[in-house]
DNA sequence: CTGAAAGCGCTTACAG
DNA sequence: CTGAAAGCGCTTACAG
């Protein structure tokens, strides 16, 4: 009952057993609770991709959440690979995992987070999710996200938006792209102008720059799929001579540690990682203690960020000009 | 036998015997097997810093090895604090980790590495180590590393050098700056001429490198503890309107994925922090199945990879407007 | 309220 | 070689 916890045990006998359990050098087995009770105290964790920072602030943020909660964090790194992702989800099983907090690997078929559910595990998806699955969910709203970058440029003054970073494979990147439709058609202006499709690295953002530029008529502002790409765009902008923020507005999505710091400092939309991480641990025990419960979204709202990269558009050069003659 | 992979059953009736457990829905229970034959499968991994990119990666080499020998990791992140790491140790006894692999906490008390070892839980420190517990360790020739960086600028006829980021709490703090002393020595200077004591981080390379250019005669070139101070470094040399590479020379340690991104791209000594995780996890079995052999250190070597921020020096004006006169 | 017994699902050691 | 029994260290349900 002490070991337990049980309210029933007086406050010195609990002191007491607790000392004796010390000299004697007990240790409590959890392997054998776990036996008996049928509960093992372990959540597994997969991640698509550990070693890029936004996902290791979110890791983080279940980490912290889980160590309080008294639960241990086995944790999956795919890599983006859905056969190691559905490896990782049978040695749960093996494991008796209590739970599945996961941010979903590019392509994961429907059928792998139905058949951990159909093993009586309860998953809940974070940041990214598969459609047509029944889980829970936490993130934040990507489409509100982008919609509020544009709609600042908008705001501004400018005119010509490009967005850098389509990518059709994730519901983020799904979202993110719409929301920049919508500001955009908000605006009455052609959201399909200049769209770079590439995936979010700082390379593709810096080439996508070198690509806009050839244009007659370059955008005067940028909306990146995320800050990797976004910084990316900024030493492309360099590279033609261009100074970001000056000459061309950029704005990115995240607020890494990384963007305050940049020179000019980029103007993004902040999401909370690590909160993220931490509703994704509650919401995955809410659920364990209430199985039958409705399924549940948790969105968190963003928050626009602005700094030096994005100021109001540069006057055009060839309209300064006809104007005196 | 056949869940244990035995080698004394024929293929066909493996096949056969797999088969049927498929048709039954068997799963094989790691908690029962546990409690019965004391080995559990999981392995703890206590990382002092989850949310820097250098820790994630050694984490994402860990997990894949670990993955690879089939077993379980089991996460803790201290973000520095020794009592998480401590509380994490205690965690793992519970659940009867069969070793820790651990990058220590800053001020990690000899004791507590102490401590898990009386457990009879093997440790392997990665990255990082504690003086005074004999462990096994891998890691990188960190003196080796700031020796070659300083070497490198020397070599290109350098005779001003500051080191930035002097740390003293940890070995890797205390190592980088031997190596930076070192070579400093051996070429007649004084290694104590520009020395920044600071923390790891963007910030400081920035404020640091404010600081070092009030002086009559600031360096010429700048060995950084790593690539982070390196580039706030670099961000704050294009403060004083200075040009990175050109008008002062910057070298990092680690070549983390931005560093041949940037404008100038980093001069870096290259660590490579996933095979450090992977040789800590291959490490810490080779312990598990021979508790008696001695201790090993695995010490990867470092690589000079030469950029654009690295040059010879620039020449000094003031004896340039002294030749002709 | 207290204490002894049964049993979770494996592996191991031993009898046949 | 095969098969039945014991036991790992807990928790639970039940008898006293």
């Amino acid at each position: 009952m002490v070991l337990n916890d049980s309210p029933l045990v007086a406050e010195a006998t609990r002191a007491h057993v607790r000392q004796v359990m010390r000299e004697l050098g007990y240790v409590y087995d959890r392997a054998a609770a776990h036996l008996r009770n049928r509960r093992s105290r372990i959540v597994g964790v997969s991640v698509c991709d550990l070693v890029n920072p936004y996902y290791a602030d979110v890791t983080a943020g279940i980490q912290a959440t889980l160590e309080q909660l008294g639960l241990a964090l086995v944790l999956g790194n795919c890599a983006e690979s859905t056969d190691r992702q559905l490896r990782f989800m049978e040695t749960l099983r093996e494991y008796n995992a209590e739970g599945l907090l996961i941010t979903p690997a590019i392509g994961t078929p429907t059928d792998h987070l139905q058949q951990v559910l159909q093993w009586n595990i309860p998953v809940v998806q974070v940041s990214r999710y598969i459609h047509g699955v029944q889980t829970d969910y936490v993130g934040i709203d990507n489409r509100l996200a982008t919609e509020m970058a544009a709609r600042h440029l908008l705001s501004l003054g400018h005119e010509r938006l490009a967005y850098i970073g389509l990518n059709k494979n994730t519901s983020t990147g799904q979202d993110r792209f719409a929301g920049f439709q919508q500001a955009m058609q908000a605006h009455g202006l052609d959201p399909a102008g200049h769209v770079i499709e590439c995936g979010p690295s700082r390379k593709n953002g810096f080439n996508a720059v070198l690509d806009l530029f050839k244009a007659a008529h370059p955008p005067t502002g940028l909306v990146c799929f995320n800050d990797d790409l976004a910084f990316g765009a900024m030493l492309g902008l360099r590279q033609l001579g261009l100074e970001p923020g000056r000459d061309c507005s950029v704005v990115g999505v995240d607020d890494v540690a990384e963007a305050a710091l940049w020179y000019p400092a980029l103007t993004t939309v902040s999401t909370d990682r690590e909160k993220m991480g931490q509703e994704a641990a509650r919401l995955l025990t809410r659920r364990i203690a209430e199985p039958g419960r409705a399924v549940e979204s948790v969105v968190l709202e963003p928050v626009l960020t602005v700094r030096q990269s994005s100021r109001v558009p540069p006057k055009p050069k060839a309209a300064r000009r006809r104007q005196p003659g």
